[in-house]
DNA sequence: CTTCTGACA
DNA sequence: TGTCAGGA
């Protein structure tokens, strides 16, 4: 049982963060009359609601799938729920990604065209 | 001194 | 999320 001060460094987030997940419903530790006590649970709650974070899943998704982790203890619906987030995630990342490339490969041809020009012209628009 | 809630940036 | 206020 961790206070809120020690469960926050432990996980490398701040007591606000906590705070805010819990606000948001994600978490909901313990109480010592008014204060937060963070068990092994929440802890790991918040090691997943991490992670999810860190592979661009909302708030709300990742509290969506942690639910059915309380209600379907054997993980049945948890799984096929989070193949299709996670399929959707990735159908939405190579899309970003096909997107990037695109402006990539359109600013490469600017800066190609503008190389073409300073190297043609006599005289530079600027004088550096 | 630490934590809490609520509000504002 | 950070930060500040005002209490406990």
């Amino acid at each position: 049982m961790l206070g809120i001060q020690e469960a926050a460094t432990l996980l490398g987030v701040t007591m606000r963060t906590l705070r805010f997940y819990e606000d948001k419903g994600l978490i909901a530790p313990h109480r010592s009359g008014t204060m937060r006590i963070y068990s092994r649970r929440e802890i790991g709650r918040m090691q997943l609601i991490l992670r999810g974070k860190r592979l661009g899943f909302s708030i709300r998704e990742i509290k969506e799938f942690l639910d059915l982790y309380d209600v379907d203890p054997e993980h049945h619906e948890q799984v096929r729920a989070l193949k299709d987030k996670v399929a959707e995630r990735i159908t939405d990342l190579r899309k970003q990604k096909h997107a990037i490339e695109q402006t990539l490969d359109e600013l490469v041809s600017i800066e190609r065209q503008a190389l073409a020009w300073l190297d043609g012209s006599p005289i530079r628009p600027v004088d550096d």
